[in-house]
DNA sequence: ATGCTATTGATAACGAATCTCATTACCGCT
DNA sequence: AGCGGTAATGAGATTCGTTATCAATAGCAT
């Protein structure tokens, strides 16, 4: 018995309220949401738990700016991310030509396990007239 | 004329630095680089350059650990890169049908200015193996 | 040359992420 | 249920990449 992992209600609170959570967020501000609803819950572990879910394949993970952004990861609805980069409005998008592109194209080269990162970030309608 | 640009020797250097280095490299390393071969250019206008040459198109970034790596771009030749997420190792792709998605996908919500981050991380052949 | 001002660079400041370590509490065992 | 070991927690300190500050420098038009 090498390792030993333990359930703990931060690990759930982190997993529900990631779950929750609409598009990519980083863990500072997940930290302060669960802060905002009465948890006391402490910053390093949050940060250790979105770790440990991206790890486990159950999140996935991009950087942005300078930190990184987490979104629960569904394995039955794979989607995109079609984000205003005004005001943060996000819309869902499939893909599944990229889904097979993606695939394809690590394949080519001789990469495994292929993991992409496909958002598209603009202006939305309302941020593009003023 | 609003904004009038100038050219010194340390803008000439980080280019050239950058054109010569292999593969990406970052703001820090370059400095370094620099140092090294006798420069006395500064760490603050290396970062500086350097966000001019990606903000000019000029020069290819993403981000990877928490910092961000550069490299020297090509004009006209848009690409996204297969990373292995093991080694760092990258190879450059193309992949006109994403564009094209990106653009229509973004038109069909109303969206202007699109920009995409596309980028497929996966294991090398290389590490595949091991 | 001269004046204006963009640029530089040493350093301070900032922020995200990690580390430290004493305390807590999960979990197998009896 | 009670115990013991030990993984996990969390407040604060620390690391590290990046940006801001601001006096000094140097590019460019005249």
């Amino acid at each position: 018995m090498v390792t030993m992992k333990r359930n703990t209600w931060q690990r759930e609170a982190v997993r529900n309220a990631l779950t929750q959570s609409e598009g990519f967020v980083s863990a500072q501000s997940l930290h302060s949401a669960l802060r905002d609803a009465g948890s006391s819950i402490g910053l390093a572990t949050v940060y250790r738990a979105l770790g440990d879910l991206a790890g486990a394949g159950d999140a996935d993970s991009l950087q942005q700016d300078g930190e990184s952004l987490f979104r629960a990861c569904t394995p039955d609805s794979h989607h995109h991310h079609l984000i205003c980069r005004e005001c943060g409005t996000t819309v869902e998008i499939k893909a599944d030509a990229v889904e097979q592109w993606a695939k394809s194209v690590a394949a080519e080269h001789g990469f495994t396990e292929p993991h992409h990162i496909v958002d598209v970030f603009g202006l939305c309608r309302a941020c593009s007239s003023t």
